[in-house]
RNA sequence: GCAGGGAUAGUGAAGCGGUCAAACACGGGUGACUGUAAAUCAUCUGGCUCAGCCUUCGGGGGUUCGAAUCCCUCUCCCUGCA
């Protein structure tokens, strides 16, 4: 029992995408003596790069950095394997006497860990890709036949499919874990039309669109973890549709959609505390390892 | 110059006498979401003192109980003949 309540520290940074997470995080890794954990959903997988806008070699050498390309597109990582592994490393890293910092924007991979989830019902994907054949009314009818209940989404296919998985089982969550401090970081909503742009326009530079075509063409442009922005809006271009300009202009508003629902995922948690300049976090950590 | 076709909400595009504030798509806003989550889904998107009212369908004028829809005319755009 006591065990259990004497969790390590654990520092988390969230926040929408090009919020300065990252580079925020290596600051103050370095400053206290800590490693990162990646909680993204896409940076897990190996040779999606610039498009995850994933922490160059040098910010890797900087500071450790953990559940960075742990799998392949067509191996897909899911929260609660993400959540598995996150824990053993959170332990590894305190056991060795230095500091967790949790990093990333996908919502459901952070409160996994944040709120200790307990997921039900495994998937099967033989049996996914059937269900997936299946329209809105076929899964809901299944679901009344099998007398589950449908999900808050009854409209949402993959809710649906979910909901079938688990049997209408629904994973608990638990509150705040011990020993954890969480950062939300702010964006100036006038900056950050510009900041995405921007950032796109350096993933051009960058080859984006060399990227994407190895992804495609490796892996397929069904593969599910290439369904990802950045990557999606180059399938018409490479079926000659369309311009690499609006290829660009695509993914910046899909960026800004997705930014937007990082939003509202997060603004729900009452327990972030939300900052925007790294010297409100020194305050915050100092007082807290006071304590 | 003559003969045709067209102008519709932020954009594209339906509608072709009443059930039209006007389909649909995109774009935009808001929200949901515990084994796909950078995914997926819902909802709103002319205005207002919002179960009703007001102003819209290139401009103006008619016909009609009633027009985005019919007629006349003007402006602009595309097509065939000159």
């Amino acid at each position: 029992m006591v065990a259990k309540t004497t969790k390590s520290f654990l520092i988390a940074i969230v926040g929408e995408t090009a919020s300065g997470k990252s580079s925020l995080a290596l600051e103050l890794a370095e400053c206290y003596n800590g490693e990162i954990i990646a909680a993204d959903s896409r940076t897990v997988y190996k040779g999606m790069d610039i498009g995850t806008a994933k922490p160059s070699r040098e910010d890797q050498a900087r500071v450790p950095h953990h559940l960075l390309d742990i799998s392949t597109p067509d191996m897909p990582i899911s929260a609660a394997i993400f959540q598995q592994r996150a824990h053993k490393i959170i332990d590894d890293i305190a056991g060795r006497g230095k500091t967790p910092f949790l990093v990333g924007g996908t919502g459901l991979y952070i409160d996994a860990i944040l709120y200790d989830f307990t997921f039900h019902g495994q998937a099967d994907t033989r049996e996914r890709q059937a269900l997936q054949q299946l329209s809105v009314d076929e899964l809901q009818q299944r679901l009344h036949d099998e007398n589950i209940p449908l999900p808050q989404n009854y409209k949402n296919p993959r809710h649906l499919i979910r909901q079938l998985e688990t049997r209408g089982m629904h994973g608990e969550r638990h509150t705040l874990r011990p020993n954890t401090m969480v950062f939300g970081l702010t964006v100036d909503p006038e900056k950050r039309k510009v900041r995405i742009a921007e950032r796109v326009a350096d993933m051009m530079q960058q080859g984006l669109k060399e990227e994407a075509r190895r992804l495609f063409n490796t892996y397929g442009e069904q593969c599910p973890a290439l369904q990802t922005i950045g990557y999606q809006e180059f399938v018409p271009y490479f079926h000659d549709i369309g311009t690499l300009e609006e290829v660009q202009q695509r993914i910046v508003r899909h960026t800004l959609a997705y930014a937007r629902r990082q939003r509202t995922w997060f603004r729900r948690n009452k327990d972030i505390h939300w900052i925007c300049k790294k010297e409100e976090v020194d305050v915050l950590i100092t007082t807290e390892l006071n304590k």
